[in-house]
DNA sequence: TATGAATGAGCTTTCATTCAT
DNA sequence: CATGAATGAAAGCTCATTCAT
């Protein structure tokens, strides 16, 4: 999941097990010395590396927010047609998920539990990944491909539709064809269920 | 917000304290003391009506679920046509994350917090709402109505959409038209936002 | 030592477990499980009584310096005659030792560790019965009983005179007649050791 | 203040460091890696001269302890007369708390914190000092020159006197003159107070 | 010899829960 | 039934000390 050029970088690995202890038991539950021996450190090594156990939550976070953010732009970015585009999104999303259903369940769980410093952080990934999918619609609605609507409401919508379903795949350890999925959500998103 | 036939009820007075408290400090956050001192019993009082914090949270929760869903249920059941049953799903939704911001917020928040038991509990509503969609949905289909696709993933896509935008309610502190909204939403839903 | 009605109060019981335990140990390595179980309470139990380790340290030290400064000016102002009162001072001042020797161990040893609150309370005792002393000086400067000198500096003197020997006690846990001592202390502060 | 052949030398350094370090912030707060730089050595290397920080601790308090003493006796030797004597005693015990603040604090604080084996030395300069006191007083009574009493109480009194105003100028940062100062104590202390 | 990254024992403090009144 | 004083397990964090390089 996260960027790094050595993976017995020290800082590398207690990120990655505090990802998996905070995902396993949320951030109150997740003890210190449980990411340590995850991370097959001493505990007073992770405070080498972090000064506390909220500022090791945050900085996991933003890497993670980071790389996913970056990675979808990028990927976007490479898909010709605004439905390919709005699919990718989607697809990403889903991906995101399945894949790394811990992080995700995290990503989701402590939302407003620590105050305002993270409140901010959290809301940054959905809210730019938002932006993202606004600046496609808006696109679209400019090109006459899109009808007249609230691009911003319409981004939300779609945004709630893929998260919903990749909620229910974290919740449901279901593992579904993700091509696919992400094609119908984006049909239903453009065309409406309507006949 | 719950029912009680007698608004001094102890027990009453106690899952209201909680739900305020519960609402503005998260589960780990929230001190049973400060629930007694909010309901204006003894701490020790509180232990008289519910064994402990995890099961007091569950009840108040399973309480305020139950309220919710069978109001959502009978007031949909009072509206004609399925376009105007999708819109007063949407405006319900919405509504209580209006009205109960604070309470909303827990709902949100204390997901997978509380292990396995609680799990369970919290998935319910969710699930229980999308079904109540799924419902409309396949209705629609099986009447001509709708087009054929996969009604689970239609539900929770509506379902997304009208929780992403109350999220953004809650956490923006918005006070939008709801009535109008909630239109917009299923606009998208049945139409699509394609040309 | 301390004033208290009733030898049971958790407070009262607390606070001498504290003296106790800080004597032996000095503050930093007093432990506050030590000296609840010195006081025969639960850990938990010292902190509904004192919000911190500190200020239990600054309580006890506060309600110890004012039993014996209350003390002190009483008794001094019962004595007839300035040679019976700076006796009585050199007299309260060993016998607090010798019979506090803990105590009096404490209040020597914390000096500057606490941080500018401490330092100030601290100081308060030694400063408040140097200026009884100084009082009485410049009362026998004035009635032509003692010569024309800096008060403040013989006051410094006769206080260091009495605090060395009290600390000589402390530390080789002699026994000496104190009345004797007091008497010979004046003594050689009045008449000099000159012949 | 301390003595060293090699102004470079790694102990030297790393003792003059300590004595800074521990007369900031007290035993018990000086850490070890803030020693190690004020020595502008790695923290390993202060482990390499010596054993334990107690031991560190203890090795700086006995060399500043031996040069203090030494000068002390050295000085002292070379005054004329009993008065002479006493006066240099009184001056150069306030000269060094006037030049060495921050070491005269510690040396004061840290007297039983460290268990028996610190006890011990620390105690070992006040009574050596006291000792050279008594020396004289004793000569002076044989000779005559003072009158017949206790000559410890004597020079505890003595020395008490010129502690207790030492610790004055040290807790109010005050700078008098050292010179009229000690001559004022030790006619207090020769002559007494009475007229 | 010199280093500083790594360690974990040990500390203060919190708070859900109990139980004597 | 109602209470809140008492409790102690549990957790975050510090820092003296070690040891591989």
């Amino acid at each position: 999941m996260f960027i790094s050029v050595d993976e017995n970088d020290k800082r590398y690995r207690i990120m990655k097990a505090a990802a998996k202890v905070f995902a396993r038991k949320g951030f109150h539950r997740a003890k210190m010395e449980e990411i340590a021996q995850e991370a097959e450190v001493g505990k007073g090594t992770v405070y080498e590396y972090f000064s506390s156990k909220q500022q090791l939550f945050i900085e996991m976070f933003q890497v993670g927010r980071d790389y996913y953010l970056d990675t979808l732009v990028k990927k976007v970015a490479g898909e010709d047609g605004l439905k390919n585009k709005l699919k990718k999104v989607a697809y990403l999303h889903l991906k995101f998920f399945s894949e790394h259903t811990d992080v995700a369940r995290v990503m989701m769980q402590e939302f407003l539990q620590l105050g305002a410093e993270m409140y901010g952080e959290v809301l940054q990934t959905q809210k730019r990944e938002i932006e993202v999918l606004q600046g496609l619609i808006e696109e679209g609605v400019r090109s006459g491909y899109f009808r007249v609507l609230d691009a911003k409401i319409a981004a939300y919508a779609f945004y709630g539709s893929i998260h919903a379903i990749g909620s229910l795949m974290i919740f449901r350890g279901e593992k579904p064809d993700l091509e696919k999925l992400s094609g119908e959500i984006v049909d239903v998103f453009l065309q409406g269920i309507k006949k």
